[in-house]
DNA sequence: TTCCTATATAGGATTGTATCGCAATAAGGG
DNA sequence: CCCTTATTGCGATACAATCCTATATAGGAA
């Protein structure tokens, strides 16, 4: 809901952690941040790239990996490793994804599919849990439609070799 | 346990599902088969390309990934998105992982952690859900030991930039 | 066993993601 | 308005993964 305050907070905060360290807030990590913010589909780097170019034109990729790295590092956005390139989620709350088996998309779950407190207190080899989450995967709605009409559609993601 | 037979059965199901495909056993597919049903730490590619080489030296990095996707297109091996490079599980039964957020090594969890994941019948957006995990990230015993005295250790995955 | 053909392999070329190195640029405190 | 220092742009580079294709071989047929 009220996706304007939403991403004014989130500038907000990249604002803030930036000057904590001593970094600047150039107009790039700006416009990257906000692209980011408002993104509902997890971009990866290159989507993000494309995206703020219209508005910076002669933003390189690099800045943009590297705007993306320092968030990462900040805690404020999440990196979420994934066949082809890595996408980024704005989203730093404990939610679970949904991610589709044949075009890649991620799909929020929110937190109510997440039960409490299943994990035993020791685990082996393990010294601490920071991070739990549920993952989920299948067909979405789009891919289940088009495999059950016809051709493969045009999947925008999961390009991996198909196996003989 | 017994490692040995369960070895075996993998690469018994292997044989079986290239059979039924009328595809070919060759010997880099059943070294590739063995490398990996025997491997406890989810290698990647390339460190089977590595430990296969050692039996068969001829064998090229392409033949260890072509023998991956087949393997992964027949379910017979789970892939991991992963920073870096992809890695490859031959226990396709419902685990849970834990993954260590310095180093990036992957620890079995069993199904004991997960609890029952009471997902909605419903999801928006989701056709078909056909497989649920849970993913834990936190610090390892190895890596929590070496940052608590000295140095970063050496570092063996998880290679990203760190952020300025 | 030998032959024959479709499948598989080797490995160099290629694509694509992500990072590095450095000269040029600009943020922002003084 | 200056000056220091972080940041940018971009060509070079590193690495993962796939493509291309001439050559090799699995494995059924004779």
């Amino acid at each position: 809901m009220d996706h304007m305050s939403d991403t004014q907070e989130r500038e907000r905060a990249f604002a803030e952690a930036l000057k904590a360290d001593g970094l600047r807030m150039t107009h790039q990590r700006l416009e990257v941040i906000r692209e980011l913010a408002a993104a509902r589909h997890h971009p990866d780097a290159d989507e993000l790239f494309v995206a703020v170019r219209e508005r910076v034109p002669t933003i390189s990729r690099d800045t943009v990996y590297r705007t993306l790295a320092t968030l990462v590092s900040r805690g404020l956005v999440e990196r979420i490793a994934a066949p082809g390139a890595a996408r980024f989620d704005p989203d730093v709350s404990a939610h679970n994804h949904f991610v589709c088996t044949r075009c890649g998309t991620i799909i929020d779950l929110g937190t109510g599919a997440l039960v409490e407190h299943a994990l035993p207190s020791r685990l082996d080899g393990v010294a601490e849990v920071t991070w739990v989450r549920l993952e989920v995967k299948g067909l979405c709605m789009q891919c289940a439609s088009a495999a059950s009409t016809a051709r493969p559609s045009t999947a925008d993601a999961a390009t991996q070799r198909e196996g003989s």
